[in-house]
DNA sequence: TACTTTGGACTGACCGGTCAGTCCAAAGAG
DNA sequence: CTCTTTGGACTGACCGGTCAGTCCAAAGTA
């Protein structure tokens, strides 16, 4: 049964089938150096279905950018929320939102590699998208930060745009660090040892318990 | 005299102009969609010249990320003896080391985009390369946060290597999107703004004014 | 002085291979 | 019948690397 009446149900398979091949390729190898042929055969699709799902490869990468931050912002926006309904503070908030972040990561490594990877590269055919997608998802920290502010929690000396850039940075180099040459530590450990930097007890006025 | 049968002076001047034709080129581009042709074009010599110069485009590529990272570590280690010596406390060494990464990036634009772009790619020719560059540039990060500990001056709770990485992040991702998004402003302004963070003036027991 | 030689630096046309994108006849599937 | 996929042949552009040959300043020679 199942009746699927939709009429692209299995196109939509597809279209997953490759962006997840496409994914990992690319994160490892680069844009360019990534064959449509290589995406299709990891897809186990032939080349043509390539190009009657996506009418380019740079048009599939897009999509995929698109695709990948949507879910991470969805995410960061959920952690804000849920510590906000819960009478958190909005350090706390930042609290979560490092974690969903991390979680995020460990989920989605090679997204996270290649967002990266691309994001400060200038000159690219897709750089329009890449930079509407980098605004969506700093939105989210800066918009804590701002109600942080507003309700006197944090400073009115920090400066929003270039705080929320290093508390992505923090994340996502610590992150990018752990899975890549120590994969074998807990969420958790990282997430404490990010949280730390975060309250302050790093370079903060010394004591810390 | 000037040595006449020596690999030359003249030698030498054409590799840095490859260095640099090359750096600003694949720090847009990527590495592999920059054409050797391109970059000889750029530098004003012929494509052979490259080939005469280097063996392949990868070493032209592998010597010109030693060569940069070589400048970095200096840059900061220097930072570092220098606060060290005129009696200042550890975290102002990572205070300094921040100025100095600041200044590194804002003189070498290019070569930090480039590196970070490669750096959490697998399956490269130059992954050898990348590997021992990126443990020469963290291990001076890691060097001063361990004096930290053992002087007691930072908490026993931290944990080296990823708080390294998250300090080495939060420069890299703020200076890169100060250089993209906002390039008006001065390195003091953004130096300020990571101080604050670092020195917990963000997050950390609230009250701080 | 006038010549020849040497050899390092550089040139650019060329070759062989690769790859994005096209096309199409045929086969499932709903 | 319509939508989707297949699979493979083909094209045209592009690109890394090669190589035979040019250029020239310095050294050698007489």
């Amino acid at each position: 049964m199942t009746s699927a009446r939709t009429p692209s149900r299995s196109r939509g398979a597809t279209r997953d089938k490759l962006f997840q091949a496409a994914v990992t390729l690319i994160a490892e190898q680069g844009f360019s150096s990534t064959t449509v042929e290589e995406i299709a055969e990891r897809a186990g699709v032939a080349k043509g279905t390539v190009y009657y799902n996506f009418t380019s490869k740079t048009e599939l990468f897009e999509e995929l950018l698109r695709h990948g931050v949507e879910l991470l912002t969805a995410d960061l926006r959920d952690a804000a929320g849920q510590v906000a309904g819960g009478g958190g503070t909005r350090v706390d908030a930042l609290d979560a939102m490092i974690r969903a972040g991390l979680r995020f990561i460990d989920h989605y490594p090679a997204f996270t590699q290649l967002y990266v990877a691309e994001l400060w590269r200038t000159n690219r055919a897709w750089n329009d998208t890449l930079m509407v997608v980098r605004k969506q998802a700093v939105a989210v920290v800066e918009d804590v930060l701002r109600a942080g502010v507003a309700e006197g929690e944090l400073s009115e000396d920090i400066d929003i745009q270039l705080t929320a850039a290093a508390l992505v940075g923090m994340v996502l180099v610590a992150a990018l660090d752990w899975k890549a040459f120590q994969p074998e530590r807990s969420l958790e450990d990282v997430h404490g040892a990010l949280s730390l930097l975060l309250q302050g007890r790093v370079g903060g006025r010394g004591r810390s318990r």
